[in-house]
DNA sequence: TGTACATCAGTGAACGCGCGTTCACTGATGTAC
DNA sequence: TGTACATCAGTGAACGCGCGTTCACTGATGTAC
């Protein structure tokens, strides 16, 4: 028997207990870091026995792939929904900023250290390309005119990567300036690094996205 | 009986057996990461028993506390080494640039994911201020007089941490945005965000250096 | 120079622990006729 | 509506493992007289 959603009650109920687990793996990894995370705990936590969870997740390493596949995936829905909302690129720096500073741990498990030797599936890297659409559909149609810098042309012969995106090297320029100032600022400041200098990072960011590129 | 160190050679041997052992946890950390990190493991690939290395660190703790002051001070010496042979901001951020590619690790022991509930000692935080003061002075002394822009003043009210140094506004925001911007550009490099994307981070950083405020 | 003693590096056994994962199972839920 | 069967969530025991750390010890090295 199928529902609306066409799912099935046992579906349902597959579905919320794997976001219930999920969601005990968040708390466990803001408590101790990742290495905590541990599906024994979890279950525990969760009132089950251990190798309940394994009805929902096949190892600790796909727990780990869909916490980061959903961290990416929250990540480019907020962008992509505050873009077409009509934010420009201040509005989104600080809706990225608000939701790193919203889950530092979620934040880092997708900037943070690498770990040697992982590598995320393809259907993850298609979501933080997403993310990155964005940004270029909002860094807007720079003209192609503009006079271009040194990186501008390198730019011109290594852009594969925007492939189908019709934005010219000054666009590029401007939204990977954006992403790597805006990281800069952002990593440093949940990583504590500013701690006892007392400025606001805030207005740091502002004033380094009034100064992007072109100029 | 002592040698001209002042050290005894047992106290010699100690030194270089503490040394070895923390170059088994660097080959360690960068096989697998920080979590891989086992005191066991180290003393079995140094052909000793495990309890061996607690002759030489109280804790596994210890040793990871002695690895990131050791990264801070190679990064205080690199940078400082640098800065006193005639390099400018162009030039430290390159030289800032090699030492962070030669070991991505250490890079990221340091900048990278923080361990929640961490707190680095005094020390250690003393020896990181050594790096942004290197920096201070590479920014120069920029006049007072220059266009202030809202973050300057605000950072005229929040001078503290740079205390006892003679810096105007202009010139801890050009530290500031010296350090945040080449650690954006670095820290997505060496965890593979540009992987897929051809072009040289080197340039990028060249011209966010050569646009820094203020301007 | 030799002897008595103190220092200290390193060993091997043992501790308790929690981990990821497998397996055979019980019992409840859903499906087909 | 009831009955027979299939599906699947969850359990408890067990596996092997490596971890950090402690302890009592052996034996080599250094020190004092």
């Amino acid at each position: 028997m199928t529902d609306p959603d066409g799912q099935s009650p046992r579906e349902r109920y597959r579905a919320q207990l794997r976001a219930e687990i999920k969601q005990h793996a968040w708390e466990q990894i803001a408590a101790a870091g990742v290495p905590a995370l541990s599906l024994n705990a979890i279950a525990k936590r969760m009132g089950m026995s251990g190798p309940a969870l394994y009805r929902y997740f096949a190892s600790r390493d796909e727990l780990i792939t869909a916490l980061i596949r959903d961290a990416y995936r929250s990540l480019a829905d907020t962008v992509r929904t505050a873009f077409d909302s009509g934010a420009d690129l201040f509005g989104l720096a600080g809706v990225i900023r608000g939701w790193a500073r919203s889950d530092p741990q979620r934040y880092f498990l997708i900037y943070g250290t690498p770990v040697p030797g992982y590598h995320a599936p393809d259907d993850i890297t298609a979501i933080s390309s997403e993310v990155m659409t964005v940004l270029l559909e909002a860094c807007g149609a720079l003209s192609a005119g503009s006079p271009a810098t040194p990186f501008d042309s390198h730019l011109e012969n290594h852009r594969e990567w925007a492939d189908g995106h019709p934005a010219t090297a000054a666009t590029l320029h401007r939204a990977l300036s954006f992403w790597t100032r805006l990281h800069g600022v952002l990593s440093l400041e949940l990583a504590g690094h500013f701690t006892g200098m007392a400025f606001d990072p805030e207005l740091l960011i502002t004033e380094e996205m009034e100064t992007l590129p072109p100029r």
